[in-house]
DNA sequence: ATAGTAGTTGACTGTTTAGTCTAATTTGAT
DNA sequence: ATCAAATTAGACTAAACAGTCAACTACTAT
């Protein structure tokens, strides 16, 4: 009973997208606020501070992020091909974005994630819940890549840490430099570090 | 003529610390000043803006980081102990930062460069600058490793991009994690990556 | 020794910000 | 239709913040 409202939803978005877009700390509530259409007795109303917003956002935007990956990364694709068309699809993604925003914004989570570790508990956490869990997607893909017999890797952890960290780093170069391009190397990277046996097709 | 002072140093010193310990959005004008013991009209007599500071005392720290740089990367070296030295060096590095601060604090031009570049032009761009000369310490070692036949690497810009991602994705993750021993992994990451011949002792 | 310059001080202004509170409004359930 | 819960409006406070200024101080070169 009472009155419904998406007011919450649209706070979730709007901070996504400044926090994205900008930085964290430039994102005061008034921003959010009037990107949202939302007054700030509302957003009080529905959250205690812009960390415990940002915190729930961030979660809500993983679990729709989640659909996505499942389906990318279904075991019924072949595991190499999971990883090709994670990189093809974060390149067209951060090209949308490069469009739409004339930015490239690289990863969320790393950004955030970066700036706030150090004084922001509750979403540092957070944030390293979900950089666990889309690393469990990779280390999969490299596991069952390892069982077919196309890829070394007897420990696919260690291997997963690595593709991540390098993906995650070109993806920070691209922000800081605004240049999709830099994503174009990610396949042959991927290739080297998983030593990909069927790679070099000449 | 006139007064000396040193309060310009001891600006950059704190900023440094601060946005390096903290984020760049979250230090203010009153922190740097509060931190260097310096009042705010000596800090408006030295700079314009916190930007400006940080402009400066990023290109100073720098200035600085490139001499112990020159020594680790003397082509008097053999180009993988040169790469070997650089990541030894910057786990020691972290360690030391995690006992003083508690806290591992990563790559301080990635994590500015990752909060400002879609805000502050002039910082961006002097990052910018900052990381293609890293690069370019990275990129003539694997060249003369090359040369000496002791990896394939025909094309050193390449490995050195990926080398560079990969190394700076980990100390992201070390930052995030606030754990140092995530750069343990740099040195065997390494041999994959630029596919050392010797790797393997047994 | 002193004149001129480089640097310092702290009080001041106006603005932005987070956060609060109360009264009003909308809506679903009965 | 009406009640009660859910949501909104917006004015308000106090603190934090950036930036200014004119008077003051210490130094150094002559």
């Amino acid at each position: 009973m009472g009155r419904v409202s998406d007011a919450k939803e649209r706070l979730m978005d709007a901070v996504l997208e400044l926090i994205w877009s900008g930085s964290y700390g430039s994102t005061t509530i008034d921003d959010i606020c009037e990107k949202a259409g939302v007054k700030k007795g509302s957003f009080y109303y529905f959250f205690d501070s812009k960390s415990e917003l940002a915190a729930e956002a961030f979660e809500a935007s993983w679990k729709s992020k989640r659909i996505e990956l499942d389906s990318i990364f279904s075991p019924t694709v072949p595991p190499l091909e999971r990883l090709h068309k994670y990189f093809d699809f974060g390149y067209e993604f951060q090209r949308e974005i490069k469009a739409k925003h004339g930015r490239v914004l690289g990863c969320p989570q790393v950004t955030l994630g970066c700036e706030v570790c150090t004084q922001e508990d509750a979403l540092q956490k957070k944030i390293q819940v979900i950089m666990d869990q889309k690393r469990k997607y990779i280390e999969s893909a490299i596991r069952d890549a390892h069982a077919a017999g196309e890829i070394h890797a007897p420990d696919a952890g260690l291997k997963a840490r690595m593709l991540m960290a390098y993906y995650e780093g070109l993806l920070t170069q691209a922000r800081i430099q605004n240049d999709v391009e830099v994503l174009r190397e990610a396949a042959s990277g991927m290739s080297t570090i998983l030593g990909e046996k069927v790679a070099v097709t000449a």
